[in-house]
DNA sequence: CGCATCCCCTGCCTGC
DNA sequence: TGCAGGCAGGGGATGC
Protein backbone atom coordinates (compact mmCIF):
# COMPACT_ATOMS: atom_id res chain seq x y z
CA UNK A 1 0.00 0.00 0.00
CA UNK A 2 2.73 2.20 0.46
CA UNK A 3 2.34 5.82 -1.35
CA UNK A 4 3.61 9.24 0.36
CA UNK A 5 1.36 9.16 3.86
CA UNK A 6 2.31 5.30 4.02
CA UNK A 7 6.03 5.84 3.60
CA UNK A 8 5.37 8.50 5.87
CA UNK A 9 3.91 6.74 8.85
CA UNK A 10 6.85 4.19 8.76
CA UNK A 11 9.28 6.80 8.66
CA UNK A 12 8.24 8.23 11.97
CA UNK A 13 7.60 4.38 13.11
CA UNK A 14 11.56 3.45 12.25
CA UNK A 15 12.74 7.13 13.95
CA UNK A 16 12.58 6.73 17.61
CA UNK A 17 14.39 3.19 16.86
CA UNK A 18 17.04 3.80 14.35
CA UNK A 19 17.74 7.29 14.46
CA UNK A 20 20.89 8.27 16.37
CA UNK A 21 21.57 3.98 16.84
CA UNK A 22 24.20 1.72 15.65
CA UNK A 23 23.62 -0.68 13.36
CA UNK A 24 24.64 -3.87 15.48
CA UNK A 25 24.13 -6.61 12.69
CA UNK A 26 22.32 -7.03 9.40
CA UNK A 27 21.09 -10.59 8.04
CA UNK A 28 19.96 -10.65 4.56
CA UNK A 29 17.91 -13.71 4.05
CA UNK A 30 18.18 -13.89 -0.21
CA UNK A 31 20.44 -12.17 -2.66
CA UNK A 32 18.13 -9.54 -2.76
CA UNK A 33 14.56 -8.37 -4.03
CA UNK A 34 13.87 -6.17 -6.88
CA UNK A 35 17.40 -5.81 -7.16
CA UNK A 36 20.54 -7.71 -6.23
CA UNK A 37 21.36 -6.39 -2.73
CA UNK A 38 24.79 -4.16 -3.00
CA UNK A 39 28.15 -6.27 -2.38
CA UNK A 40 28.80 -7.51 1.02
CA UNK A 41 25.84 -5.42 1.96
CA UNK A 42 25.43 -6.82 5.57
CA UNK A 43 28.68 -6.60 6.66
CA UNK A 44 28.96 -2.96 4.82
CA UNK A 45 26.56 -1.61 7.32
CA UNK A 46 27.15 -3.72 10.62
CA UNK A 47 28.54 -1.13 13.02
CA UNK A 48 27.73 2.09 10.97
CA UNK A 49 25.22 4.43 13.21
CA UNK A 50 22.09 5.84 11.29
CA UNK A 51 22.26 9.93 11.46
CA UNK A 52 19.01 10.85 10.69
CA UNK A 53 15.70 8.93 8.80
CA UNK A 54 14.60 10.37 6.53
CA UNK A 55 11.95 10.41 3.69
CA UNK A 56 11.92 11.85 -0.30
CA UNK A 57 9.29 10.96 -2.04
CA UNK A 58 7.84 7.26 -1.38
CA UNK A 59 11.82 6.48 -0.63
CA UNK A 60 13.30 6.06 2.73
CA UNK A 61 16.54 7.56 3.46
CA UNK A 62 18.38 6.21 6.26
CA UNK A 63 21.74 8.27 6.80
CA UNK A 64 24.73 6.45 7.80
CA UNK A 65 27.75 8.56 9.47
CA UNK A 66 30.19 7.64 7.31
CA UNK A 67 28.41 9.80 4.04
CA UNK A 68 26.42 7.16 2.53
CA UNK A 69 22.17 7.14 2.47
CA UNK A 70 20.70 3.52 3.02
CA UNK A 71 17.51 3.93 0.30
CA UNK A 72 14.94 1.85 0.62
CA UNK A 73 11.50 1.57 -1.25
CA UNK A 74 9.08 -0.47 0.10
CA UNK A 75 7.39 -1.10 -3.48
CA UNK A 76 4.07 -2.89 -3.57
CA UNK A 77 3.93 -5.00 -0.11
CA UNK A 78 6.90 -4.12 1.43
CA UNK A 79 6.65 -3.62 5.56
CA UNK A 80 8.67 -2.94 8.16
CA UNK A 81 8.63 -5.18 12.11
CA UNK A 82 9.80 -3.50 14.87
CA UNK A 83 10.28 -5.93 18.11
CA UNK A 84 12.07 -4.34 21.21
CA UNK A 85 14.88 -6.93 22.68
CA UNK A 86 15.83 -5.86 25.54
CA UNK A 87 18.72 -3.33 25.46
CA UNK A 88 21.14 -4.58 23.52
CA UNK A 89 24.57 -2.90 22.47
CA UNK A 90 26.47 -5.77 21.03
CA UNK A 91 26.17 -7.81 18.33
CA UNK A 92 25.10 -11.19 19.24
CA UNK A 93 22.75 -9.87 22.57
CA UNK A 94 20.10 -11.01 19.78
CA UNK A 95 21.26 -14.82 19.76
CA UNK A 96 19.40 -15.72 23.00
CA UNK A 97 16.23 -13.79 22.00
CA UNK A 98 13.53 -16.03 20.73
CA UNK A 99 13.80 -15.65 16.82
CA UNK A 100 10.73 -15.26 14.77
CA UNK A 101 11.20 -15.33 11.18
CA UNK A 102 7.99 -15.09 9.31
CA UNK A 103 7.00 -15.86 5.76
CA UNK A 104 8.80 -12.95 3.21
CA UNK A 105 10.68 -11.63 5.88
CA UNK A 106 14.24 -10.80 3.71
CA UNK A 107 16.26 -8.38 5.86
CA UNK A 108 16.41 -7.93 9.60
CA UNK A 109 18.56 -5.55 11.79
CA UNK A 110 19.56 -5.24 15.25
CA UNK A 111 19.79 -2.02 16.08
CA UNK A 112 21.79 -0.66 19.37
CA UNK A 113 19.50 -0.43 21.94
CA UNK A 114 17.59 -3.66 21.70
CA UNK A 115 15.32 -3.55 18.36
CA UNK A 116 15.21 -5.77 15.84
CA UNK A 117 13.79 -4.45 12.73
CA UNK A 118 12.58 -7.28 10.00
CA UNK A 119 11.58 -6.13 6.41
CA UNK A 120 9.34 -8.23 4.87
CA UNK A 121 7.90 -7.75 1.23
CA UNK A 122 5.48 -10.22 -0.58
CA UNK A 123 6.02 -9.66 -3.85
CA UNK A 124 9.70 -8.36 -3.50
CA UNK A 125 8.73 -5.21 -5.36
CA UNK A 126 10.63 -3.11 -2.93
CA UNK A 127 14.92 -2.37 -2.69
CA UNK A 128 17.22 -1.04 -0.96
CA UNK A 129 20.93 0.54 -2.14
CA UNK A 130 24.03 2.60 -0.47
CA UNK A 131 24.39 5.39 -2.08
CA UNK A 132 27.31 8.32 -1.26
CA UNK A 133 24.82 11.37 -0.19
CA UNK A 134 26.68 13.83 -2.50
CA UNK A 135 25.65 11.66 -5.37
CA UNK A 136 21.97 11.10 -4.61
CA UNK A 137 21.02 13.73 -7.19
CA UNK A 138 22.79 11.91 -10.37
CA UNK A 139 22.05 7.95 -8.85
CA UNK A 140 19.96 6.11 -11.56
CA UNK A 141 17.41 5.28 -9.16
CA UNK A 142 16.71 8.79 -7.30
CA UNK A 143 17.78 11.17 -9.98
CA UNK A 144 15.04 13.52 -11.54
CA UNK A 145 12.08 12.89 -8.34
CA UNK A 146 9.92 15.53 -8.98
CA UNK A 147 8.83 17.97 -5.99
CA UNK A 148 6.92 17.31 -2.52
CA UNK A 149 3.35 17.41 -2.68
CA UNK A 150 3.43 18.75 0.88
CA UNK A 151 5.55 21.51 1.65
CA UNK A 152 5.68 24.69 -0.17
CA UNK A 153 6.70 23.33 -3.24
CA UNK A 154 3.63 22.85 -4.96
CA UNK A 155 1.91 25.77 -5.33
CA UNK A 156 -1.13 26.11 -8.19
CA UNK A 157 1.49 28.20 -10.46
CA UNK A 158 4.00 25.32 -9.76
CA UNK A 159 1.29 22.37 -10.48
CA UNK A 160 -0.01 24.35 -13.42
CA UNK A 161 3.62 24.91 -14.93
CA UNK A 162 4.30 20.36 -14.45
CA UNK A 163 1.32 20.13 -16.06
CA UNK A 164 1.23 22.67 -19.39
CA UNK A 165 1.01 21.39 -22.66
CA UNK A 166 0.71 17.81 -21.59
CA UNK A 167 -2.20 16.40 -23.78
CA UNK A 168 -1.97 12.75 -21.12
CA UNK A 169 -4.68 12.18 -19.04
CA UNK A 170 -4.51 14.19 -15.63
CA UNK A 171 -4.46 10.36 -13.82
CA UNK A 172 -1.35 9.78 -15.87
CA UNK A 173 0.46 12.77 -15.07
CA UNK A 174 -0.54 13.04 -11.75
CA UNK A 175 1.24 9.32 -11.08
CA UNK A 176 4.23 10.36 -12.88
CA UNK A 177 7.17 10.34 -10.12
CA UNK A 178 8.92 13.00 -11.91
CA UNK A 179 6.63 15.96 -11.42
CA UNK A 180 5.04 15.41 -8.30
CA UNK A 181 6.58 12.97 -6.52
CA UNK A 182 5.03 10.64 -3.91
CA UNK A 183 1.16 10.26 -5.42
CA UNK A 184 0.27 6.72 -6.25
CA UNK A 185 -2.83 5.46 -7.40
CA UNK A 186 -5.01 5.47 -4.34
CA UNK A 187 -4.76 9.23 -3.70
CA UNK A 188 -4.92 10.38 -6.97
CA UNK A 189 -7.86 8.91 -7.55
CA UNK A 190 -9.03 10.52 -4.07
CA UNK A 191 -7.37 14.08 -5.18
CA UNK A 192 -9.21 14.29 -8.44
CA UNK A 193 -12.82 13.02 -6.86
CA UNK A 194 -12.46 15.52 -4.12
CA UNK A 195 -11.33 18.38 -6.52
CA UNK A 196 -14.24 17.35 -8.93
CA UNK A 197 -11.92 16.65 -11.70
CA UNK A 198 -12.21 14.11 -14.04
CA UNK A 199 -9.00 11.82 -14.50
CA UNK A 200 -9.32 11.61 -18.23
CA UNK A 201 -8.87 15.53 -18.70
CA UNK A 202 -6.07 16.30 -20.48
CA UNK A 203 -2.93 17.46 -17.58
CA UNK A 204 -2.60 20.60 -19.68
CA UNK A 205 -6.11 22.06 -18.96
CA UNK A 206 -4.78 22.76 -15.39
CA UNK A 207 -2.62 25.59 -17.44
CA UNK A 208 -4.02 28.34 -19.08
CA UNK A 209 -2.41 30.16 -22.27
CA UNK A 210 -0.46 32.44 -20.19
CA UNK A 211 0.91 29.48 -17.99
CA UNK A 212 -0.93 30.86 -14.95
CA UNK A 213 -3.12 28.21 -12.88
CA UNK A 214 -6.50 27.69 -13.30
CA UNK A 215 -9.03 27.60 -10.92
CA UNK A 216 -9.29 23.61 -10.87
CA UNK A 217 -5.21 23.74 -10.43
CA UNK A 218 -6.17 26.10 -7.39
CA UNK A 219 -8.42 23.37 -6.17
CA UNK A 220 -6.37 20.22 -6.92
CA UNK A 221 -3.32 21.66 -5.32
CA UNK A 222 -5.26 21.93 -1.85
CA UNK A 223 -6.81 18.92 -2.43
CA UNK A 224 -3.69 17.02 -2.92
CA UNK A 225 -2.42 18.48 0.38
CA UNK A 226 -5.11 17.88 2.15
CA UNK A 227 -6.09 14.24 1.28
CA UNK A 228 -2.09 13.63 2.12
CA UNK A 229 -2.44 15.42 5.66
CA UNK A 230 -5.40 13.59 6.58
CA UNK A 231 -4.15 10.44 5.47
CA UNK A 232 -0.95 11.07 7.57
CA UNK A 233 -2.85 11.43 10.47
CA UNK A 234 -4.40 8.78 10.24
CA UNK A 235 -1.46 7.02 9.63
CA UNK A 236 -0.43 8.55 12.47
CA UNK A 237 -2.81 6.55 14.86
CA UNK A 238 -2.80 3.77 13.66
CA UNK A 239 0.97 3.98 14.33
CA UNK A 240 0.13 4.05 18.10
CA UNK A 241 -1.94 1.40 18.15
CA UNK A 242 0.10 -0.82 16.24
CA UNK A 243 2.91 0.21 18.83
CA UNK A 244 0.45 -1.27 21.24
CA UNK A 245 -0.47 -4.86 20.04
CA UNK A 246 2.77 -6.12 18.58
CA UNK A 247 5.05 -3.60 17.12
CA UNK A 248 4.82 -4.33 13.12
CA UNK A 249 4.13 -1.87 10.88
CA UNK A 250 2.91 -1.42 7.49
CA UNK A 251 -0.55 -1.93 5.83
CA UNK A 252 -2.96 0.49 7.77
CA UNK A 253 -6.60 1.01 6.69
CA UNK A 254 -7.74 4.13 5.65
CA UNK A 255 -11.16 4.44 4.84
CA UNK A 256 -11.20 5.90 0.79
CA UNK A 257 -14.15 8.27 -0.66
CA UNK A 258 -13.73 6.26 -4.14
CA UNK A 259 -11.10 4.00 -4.19
CA UNK A 260 -11.81 0.10 -4.56
CA UNK A 261 -15.95 1.65 -4.02
CA UNK A 262 -17.17 0.68 -7.54
CA UNK A 263 -20.77 0.69 -7.99
CA UNK A 264 -21.08 2.51 -4.58
CA UNK A 265 -22.99 5.94 -4.53
CA UNK A 266 -20.61 8.78 -5.39
CA UNK A 267 -19.51 10.24 -1.79
CA UNK A 268 -20.18 13.70 -2.98
CA UNK A 269 -23.37 14.61 -0.97
CA UNK A 270 -24.61 17.03 -3.96
CA UNK A 271 -24.02 14.03 -6.38
CA UNK A 272 -26.38 11.12 -7.19
CA UNK A 273 -23.88 9.53 -9.48
CA UNK A 274 -22.12 6.59 -8.66
CA UNK A 275 -18.14 5.61 -8.56
CA UNK A 276 -17.15 3.59 -11.68
CA UNK A 277 -14.14 2.02 -12.49
CA UNK A 278 -11.73 2.12 -15.89
CA UNK A 279 -8.19 1.45 -16.28
CA UNK A 280 -5.92 4.39 -17.26
CA UNK A 281 -2.14 3.16 -18.06
CA UNK A 282 -3.08 -0.04 -17.35
CA UNK A 283 -4.36 0.38 -14.00
CA UNK A 284 -7.63 0.76 -12.18
CA UNK A 285 -9.19 4.47 -12.10
CA UNK A 286 -11.71 4.62 -9.52
CA UNK A 287 -14.28 7.88 -9.90
CA UNK A 288 -17.54 10.12 -10.67
CA UNK A 289 -18.85 10.41 -14.11
CA UNK A 290 -21.27 12.84 -12.89
CA UNK A 291 -19.54 14.97 -10.36
CA UNK A 292 -15.94 14.94 -11.86
CA UNK A 293 -15.27 17.10 -14.82
C1' DC B 1 10.39 13.33 -26.34
C1' DG B 2 5.49 11.62 -24.78
C1' DC B 3 2.76 7.97 -23.99
C1' DA B 4 1.15 3.04 -23.70
C1' DT B 5 2.19 -1.63 -22.72
C1' DC B 6 4.39 -5.23 -20.52
C1' DC B 7 6.86 -7.16 -16.82
C1' DC B 8 8.99 -8.20 -12.15
C1' DC B 9 6.55 -11.35 -7.83
C1' DT B 10 3.19 -13.62 -4.70
C1' DG B 11 -1.33 -13.99 -2.83
C1' DC B 12 -6.17 -13.51 -2.89
C1' DC B 13 -10.63 -13.50 -4.91
C1' DT B 14 -13.90 -14.87 -8.43
C1' DG B 15 -16.09 -17.90 -11.57
C1' DC B 16 -16.41 -22.27 -13.77
C1' DT C 1 -12.64 -28.81 -3.90
C1' DG C 2 -9.66 -27.61 -7.64
C1' DC C 3 -8.03 -24.66 -10.89
C1' DA C 4 -7.52 -20.92 -14.27
C1' DG C 5 -7.74 -16.13 -14.74
C1' DG C 6 -7.78 -11.49 -13.16
C1' DC C 7 -6.26 -8.21 -10.06
C1' DA C 8 -3.26 -5.68 -6.55
C1' DG C 9 -1.31 0.52 -3.68
C1' DG C 10 5.33 0.83 -7.74
C1' DG C 11 8.20 1.71 -11.25
C1' DG C 12 11.71 0.22 -14.87
C1' DA C 13 12.34 -1.33 -19.76
C1' DT C 14 10.76 -1.26 -24.21
C1' DG C 15 8.48 0.14 -28.39
C1' DC C 16 5.77 3.18 -31.23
Amino acid sequence: MPELPEVETVRRGLQPVMEGRRILAVETRRDGLRFPFPADFAARLAGRTITAMGRRAKYLMADLDDGEVLVMHLGMTGRFVIEQQGRATEPGEFANAVTRIAAHDHVVFEVEGGARVTYNDIRRFGFMALVPRQEIEAHPLTAGIGIEPLGNALTPERLAALMAGKAAPLKAALLDQRLIAGLGNIYVCEALHRAGLSPRRAAGTLARKDGSPTKQAVRLTEEIRLVLEEAIEAGGSTLRDFAHADGSLGYFQHRFKVYDREGDPCPNPRCSGVVGRMVQSGRSTFFCAKCQR
